[in-house]
DNA sequence: AACGCGGGGGG
DNA sequence: CCCCCAGCGTT
């Protein structure tokens, strides 16, 4: 985090200048989003959680279900978690879901129902990290505290011509402290969001469009034409494959078997087909009864390929093979976690599903 | 510091 | 194919 170019310093004399660049452009420039015509901290927040690495087109729809669903902090806290987590189906990262159901429980129950000002407890709260817990003090409540997410880092990796990687946590923490000193008394909401709508709209990954730009007369890096060059990106790992079976199985009644997934693991909390991952050494088939053995304590007989698809996760691919079935033996255990149930066709949709169930059953059951 | 955590858009 | 996205919590 040191200071090389002295550049905390220069920050700091070209803030109100820079805030007065940014603000100007913002205004004639800003998109028009939901969350920037309320000024409800409930809804504000909740934006902020959705934006959590999604990005805005994407998180608009769900964004305005999920207030119509449930308009206040008391609305969401009353909510069964099922119906939270239905809410946030095929948007990713449930865990957001998870934390931000139970942070609605702990601000009903400890804060009156109102979310607090308080920097401490706001970032005790569930889910509410550094970059989210900045937004809602600035964007909410008017604080004069930055909000530095992957924009504002890329941004401010380009003004300030900071070519270390940014992933490395030092040089966070360094462009944190830049941002600190560009933040002013007033208007820190809207510096904050004009500096992220700045890197989403004009100073992007790879290839930004200086020549719209406000900054170019502060930018080192457009100075040095290195604007192309920066921000400096860390190494990265591969996407390991991995192979996993899923079966069909029905009651007498035509009804399918669900299983609900380990509320803190893998897409916890959200409902699938039995099976598994298939190990290695295993074929396919095998794999599939072993995970129904494991899962349910069932005895499945594996038939016929209805589909397979692929699934890219986050931290591997997935091939996922599916079969019809039949029950050999008895009926269905309790799992050693979570919880199973039969579903007609007609109700199986009211249950929160991951991408690929839900690419399953358009398949299937159209 | 490194990793787990989804899904989709865009080059 | 790759990168990246209004990051956070755990280890």
């Amino acid at each position: 985090m040191d200071d090389r170019q002295g550049s905390l310093e220069w920050a700091e004399q070209k803030a109100k200048e820079i805030a007065t660049l940014l603000l100007f452009w913002y205004e004639k420039n800003k998109r028009l989003l939901p969350w920037r015509t309320t000024a409800d901290p409930y809804a504000i927040w909740l934006s902020e959680i959705m934006l959590q690495q999604t990005q805005v087109d994407a998180v608009i729809p769900y964004y305005r279900r999920f207030l119509e669903q449930f308009p206040t902090i008391r609305d969401l806290a009353r909510a069964p978690l099922e119906a939270v987590l239905k809410a946030w189906e095929n948007m990713g990262y449930y865990s957001r879901a998870r934390h931000l159901h139970a942070a609605a429980r702990l601000v009903v129950d400890s804060h009156g129902g109102q979310l607090p000002q308080d920097p401490d407890d706001l970032k005790a709260l569930p889910g509410i990290g550094p970059y989210t817990a900045g937004a809602i003090l600035s964007i909410a409540f008017g604080k004069p505290v930055p909000a530095v997410d992957g924009n504002v880092k890329r941004v401010l990796s380009r003004l300030f011509a900071v070519d270390r990687p940014l992933n490395d946590g030092s040089t966070q923490r360094y462009i944190s402290l830049l941002a600190e000193k560009l933040v002013p008394a007033e208007n820190a909401g809207l510096f904050n969001s004009a500096l992220m709508e700045l890197g989403a709209l004009l100073c992007r990954p790879g290839m930004p469009t200086c020549s719209a730009c406000p900054l170019t007369s502060i930018c080192l890096a457009y100075a040095g034409n290195s604007q192309h060059q920066l921000p400096v990106a860390g190494k990265r790992a591969k996407r390991p494959h991995k192979e996993a079976a899923a079966v069909i199985l029905r009651d007498s009644g035509n009804r399918l078997l669900i299983v609900q997934r380990p509320a803190d693991g893998f897409l916890g909390g959200l409902w699938k087909f039995p099976g598994g991952m298939v190990n290695p050494g295993e074929t396919v088939s095998e794999g599939l009864k072993n995970r129904c053995r494991e899962e349910l304590n069932l005895s499945v007989s594996v038939r016929e390929p209805l589909l397979t698809l692929q699934q890219g996760y986050t931290h591997f691919q997935l091939t996922l093979h599916v079969f019809s079935g039949t029950i050999l033996e008895g009926n269905p255990g309790l799992p050693a976690t979570g919880n199973w149930l039969w579903a007609s066709v007609g109700d199986i949709r009211r249950f929160p599903f991951s991408r690929a169930e839900l690419r399953i059953l358009e398949a299937l059951f159209p």
